[in-house]
DNA sequence: CATGAATGAGTGTTCATTCAT
DNA sequence: AATGAATGAACACTCATTCAT
């Protein structure tokens, strides 16, 4: 069951389409929506920017599509972690990892969700990225709450804090992170963990 | 020295141009650079669009103008924290105090640096963003070098991921900060740096 | 000899071309020429815009093609009328019945002449229009004036006067007129005529 | 109280716009709403197309200025006559004498209001139409009754085909009208009632 | 200081039309 | 006969900017 509505219809010819996405995508990460023009999509495709309409209702229907699909891989792999009954720290560990792959997969619609989510919320036709933002933080803020309950995550912390923390940590990453880079997502993934849970400090000495 | 080679000049009308700015700066931060028309800063301000024109040369100088003000002072703050002579950890928690100090007092500014820096850097106009981008990373990277070098922090550190990870979490909170909410600056800079430095995992158990 | 100069060719494949006309005529109709898009005819037929194409050489000849029938059977009639040498008043009669008669089986094409021929008539593709009008304008005129001259009709009116009115009265029906509706043409024509010939009036009292 | 919602703000400079709507009426008239351009409107008023929207929000707006300007003052004559307490016959006299002075003052709107009427009337915006609409079907209606119900009109009319045939008549007229013709309003006027009233065909000689 | 009116370049979008398949 | 994809010109509209008053 999709985060959004949308019914991805699969048609043969949709090929196309998911070129013109992906080509659109990368620019509404690198200008903005809104500085992107509708030609410029078009110019990076090879077509005329009428030409996009065949495909498209209109500029922000291709936005909606590229959040859209994002979303929904994002939230299948997100509810198979919360299924798996794992414990605070490894639901953790395995919601960060799983993020940095989204990243690693998605990274223009990552980049895009960062920069344009917070005034596409009060749209109607958006109203799914505030439901998947309410089911992210309900997802996140109930782990770190069994976490700090159970003892597994400290009981001096404020846990919408410490959400915040956990949350933007991971999704800027999006905006310097660069696939088929050095490190793979998992590495990365690790990396941060590592600094998240145990911070940078070293630890006092142990005798 | 300013990093920005602006001449603040201080001409009686200058109270005007402040509100203005003030105002812009707002208004820009709400609604993104791009999205922001003049005619709403003038609406906002209570005059015509045009009118904007007698105190300010175009949209864009009034952009430039609010962030070299928030940079200028940024590095005022910091400059007398890197000149202090503090050890690595006092240094690391200086400047993320001071960072959170000026999230407080020009959280507009902060946000537009966040959401817009990245495309302004290009152009020769905003070329001191980037010069302030190298010193700031010069200054943060040099900082925590040391501090694995004295073993104040961890060997095992990608120091150029620390660096992200924390200079990341420390900004992004401008998009969520709300000054006079319930934590002052220095508290939530005291939380921050127990998350960073610590972790938010329980440590091991000392015997 | 038609008014128009189209040679009706009778190709095997013309009944489709016969369907599409009428399905045009209908759109045009009801929304207007330069309102309805090609493609709005097309979903209408079932087909895809590009489709139409091989039918029709452009949209604009379908409409050319819609009055020009519309007219080659209007003045099929009239001519007939008009050769049949009756008096000025039956002559009258059998036009406006004719009339009504064509608006019950043209009723879309009437409505397209009525609302676009004003500005077609200035295109050479659609002089046809123009010639018809002057036609037209000479048989009416034409009845009026032997009417007046014979005793039938008034000799205080304006007979150009009298020729808009007796036109427009008639052909304005067809912006209301339904086909199956509670009148057939010829009861609508002969309560048209009443008024027309007679007035709304009662008549002063004959002793 | 005006049959449009409008409140017709009278501002100093409001001359400019008024200036602007009759060459936009002017256009509309002549070429159909629909097919006329922002930018013919534009050129006729000797500025650039862009510079109409420092005056109105919309093309749209313009229509609708135009057409509830007209509504406003022609159903101030009309209830002016409504209310003088005539006799059916009078009163359809009045009327058409004031229809045709409408459409003398007005040409432009009647014309635009003949065309597009139709498929405004859907609109919310032109909601006001419908209501025109409707209270002058009831004002004609209402009068044509009263008059068969008195003994002045015929008693063997079908008067909603009558009420449509006056209409009709009467609104058509526009179509063709040029102000500062041969004849005044008020004359052609009289001898549409005489038509009208009764009937273009002699009567039968009384004795 | 501010207004009222305009400019001109550009934006998203529409649509009749074309054409290889 | 019809489709899928594209073209290219035009369209309504936006907006930063200018300038005489």
């Amino acid at each position: 069951m999709p985060i959004s509505k949308k019914t991805t219809t699969k048609t043969p010819a949709d090929g196309r389409r998911r070129e013109l996405l992906a080509t659109a995508a990368e620019v509404f990460a690198a200008q903005g929506y809104n500085a992107t023009t509708v030609r410029r999509i078009a110019d990076e495709a090879g077509i005329l920017a009428g030409s996009l309409y065949y495909h498209f209702d209109s500029k922000e229907s291709m936005l909606d599509e590229i959040l859209s699909a994002f979303l929904d891989e994002l939230w299948a792999g997100y509810d198979a972690v919360l299924a798996a009954g794992l414990g605070p720290r490894e639901t953790i560990e395995a919601l960060v990892t799983e993020s940095f792959r989204e990243i690693d997969r998605h990274r223009a619609a990552v980049a895009i969700y960062q920069k344009e989510s917070r005034h596409l919320v009060d749209q109607p036709r958006f109203a799914y990225l505030a439901a998947s933002q309410r089911k992210f933080e309900k997802a996140w803020l109930g782990t770190l709450e069994r976490g700090v309950a159970d003892g597994a995550f400290r009981a001096d912390l404020d846990v919408r804090l410490a959400y915040r923390f956990v949350r933007d940590t991971v999704w800027v990453a999006a905006s310097w992170y660069r696939p088929g880079g050095a490190h793979s997502p998992e590495e990365i993934a690790r990396q941060y963990l590592s600094m998240v849970l145990d911070g940078i400090a070293v630890r006092p000495q142990e005798p």
